[in-house]
Formats: C-alpha cells, structure tokens, sequence
DNA sequence: GTCTATACGGTGATAGAC
DNA sequence: GTCTATCACCGTATAGAC
C-alpha cells in the first residue's frame, strides 16, 4: 500500500476530527500532509467525499483496535471501562490529541446532506461500540444489558468530549467516567 | 424588536442546527429567512460571526425555556426528566424538528477557530444544563450530586442526538432515555 | 505518479445610491 | 433600512504536460 495514501488519509483523519468536513479543504490536506498535489486525485478520483470516508473508517478501525487493547488490562468489565475512559480524558487533557470527538462534526454536518458519509460515520461508531459491549458481554452482563449499556456509554462520552473541548477543560470527561462508573456498578451482574 | 432581525436569528439558528457554522452561508440564510439582502449587515455589522453567535445564544435559551417548562410536569425529578427526554426523543422521531443537536456542530466546528463561538457554545450547555440540575435540587438530590448528574445527562443526551441523526432513527435517544431513568432511580435520595 | 495551470462557482464583505 | 453592484478570495475539480 501506497505510503504517500495513508498519508493522506491519516492526515484527513486528523483534520476532519479537529476542524469537520466543510472547514477542511484540500488544500490544506495536501499542505499538512506534505503530498503531492497531484496524488489527491490520483488515489481518491471521486474527491473530497470518497477521502473523507476512508478517513473517517481509518479513524474508527484505529479507536477500535486501541480500546480492544486498553480493555484487556483488566478482567472485570466496570474495571476495564473506568479506567479506559479515564485514560482517554487524561489524554486529552495533556494536549497530545487531534480533539477528541473523533467524528461528530462530520457526522452533523453531513447526516442531512451525504449519504455516503452519513454511512461512513454509522459503520465508525459501530466500531466505537463494538468493543465496550464485549467487553460486557464477557463480563456476564446479559445481551440486551450490554448492548444498551454499551450504546449509552457511546453516547455520554461523545457528549462529554464536546463539553470538554467547549470548556477548553478535562472536568465533564472525568466527571462523566465517574458517572458511568457508577451507573455500571449498580447495574452489575452478581459474581458468581 | 425589530421583525427582521428576530428572522434573521431565528432563521440562522435552524441552519447552525442543521448544516454547522461552515456550510451555513450569508445568502442561504437571507433566502430562507426571507429577509431583505441589505439588512443582514445592517444589524449585525461584525458580520457571520456576530450573527451566530446570536443565534446560538438564541437557541439555548429557548430549549432552557423549554426544558423548564417541560419539567414542571411533574414534582418527581426522575419522572419529570425522563417524560420529558422521551417527549424529545418523539419529537425527534416526528420529523418535525430542525435536527437535534442544536449546537453540538458548531461547537466542534469553532472551539478551536473562534473565542467569540466557544464562549457562546459554553454559556449554551450551561443554559441547557441548569434546568435539569435546578430540577434534581428541588428534589433533594444533593448539590454534587445534582450537578454532576445534570452534566451526565446533558452529555449523554447529545450524544445520544448524534447518535440517532446519524443513524436515522430515534432508537438512540429511546434507549438512552431509559438508562438515564435507571441511573437516577438507583441513585434516588431516600423520600422522607 | 506527479506537476502546473486554470476553470468556475460560491464565499464573506463593502460601497454607494436610494 | 434597504437595494444593487461589486470586490477579492478560496473552494473543488479538471486538463494536459511530463
């Protein structure tokens, strides 16, 4: 696989997170990225579209993989998720991140006017889920449980990235994974 | 008040829902809203910015009037939040409805371009999150507990909004809507 | 595969008449 | 207050040389 494609495509990740799709233009993917012109669209001939949903599934394959490998650190589901996810916020708040909220922009703002981006960001926060309910599942949570759970833990922490990058501040991440920590306790199956 | 003006804002307030801060134009905004060319410049002379900056200000104290006036439906906090968060999610579910997620694009989209927006977006999420905290206060949740929860929800709930636009359906906000009555319910004050 | 040049539409913003 | 005309700029996309 070509090395100045995935350079591309990372790049787009990246800036897409931290800008969106309309505030991103090609010009500037090809400045960061440090391509050639030319090869924007000799790898991508559909454009803009066609890259921002490579870039897009990119994304979520990495975040997947990299939850996958931050749960196995521990057994016990609760465990594995709180710490996960204080991680995460603890990543954010060092600076050293794109923006957190990987695909949120992209997904408003094109849900209503792309279809093909619309399903890009369907397939990425499947991915996102995916892995929490899992986890869950192999902690003896029952089916529907973990996949509830798993869809709310989803949608609190993508509402918590926002708030944390509104407030320029890691306190709503950290106040959340508390929160989930503590709703996911409550609900948990007895050991056995 | 001037008619057009109050237009312009109400107008441009759907589109941010809708479509973000970059893809909202000055001339779809003055088509839709039906408003003369001239006057956009007329009242707001700082231009886009100003403009959305209004809207968004707009639009949180409308959903706060809401939330508030949708909450006093009921004395329980817990019922009165999650009847209220149900009632959203059909409105959603109805069509009716510029998108959900009133502000969550712009957010994302000029938390790191524009001071003047990300302090607006802030003042926002704080407007839609006092109400639900004042509502868990007067059910003698206690002040921690009540801010921290409200927070909790506001995240959960937004996402829950990217959630269901992006897969086009309410089933996100139904299913986050009944977590969150779990969790308020197993974390209840003792009625006395 | 990559380069340069360019077409063409749309953007936010301004000037000046009325 | 409103209208029209116009500005300079930037966006995506394409054509054709190398």
């Amino acid at each position: 696989m070509s090395t100045t494609r995935q350079q591309i495509v990372e790049k787009t990740s990246i800036l897409l997170e931290r800008q969106g799709y309309h505030a991103t233009g090609l010009n500037q993917i090809v400045a960061e990225s440090e391509t050639p012109r030319g090869s924007l669209y000799h790898y991508f001939p559909q454009g803009k579209e066609e890259l921002a949903a490579e870039a897009i599934e990119f994304n979520a394959q990495q975040i997947a993989a990299h939850t996958r490998r931050s749960l196995a650190a521990y057994a016990d589901p609760v465990a594995a998720i709180y710490h996960h996810l204080l991680a995460v916020a603890e990543h954010v708040a060092s600076g050293n991140c794109s923006g957190g909220a990987p695909i949120a922009a992209v997904a408003l703002e094109t849900a209503n006017s792309s279809e093909r981006l619309r399903a890009s960001c369907q397939l990425a926060y499947e991915a996102f889920r995916l892995p929490l309910e899992e986890k869950l599942l192999a902690g003896n949570f029952p089916a529907e449980r973990a996949y509830a759970l798993a869809l709310t833990i989803t949608a609190a922490w993508e509402g918590a990235m926002i708030l944390s990058r509104t407030e320029r501040s890691a306190q709503p991440l950290r106040i959340v994974a508390e929160e989930i920590r503590t709703f996911l306790l409550s609900g948990s199956p007895a050991p056995h």
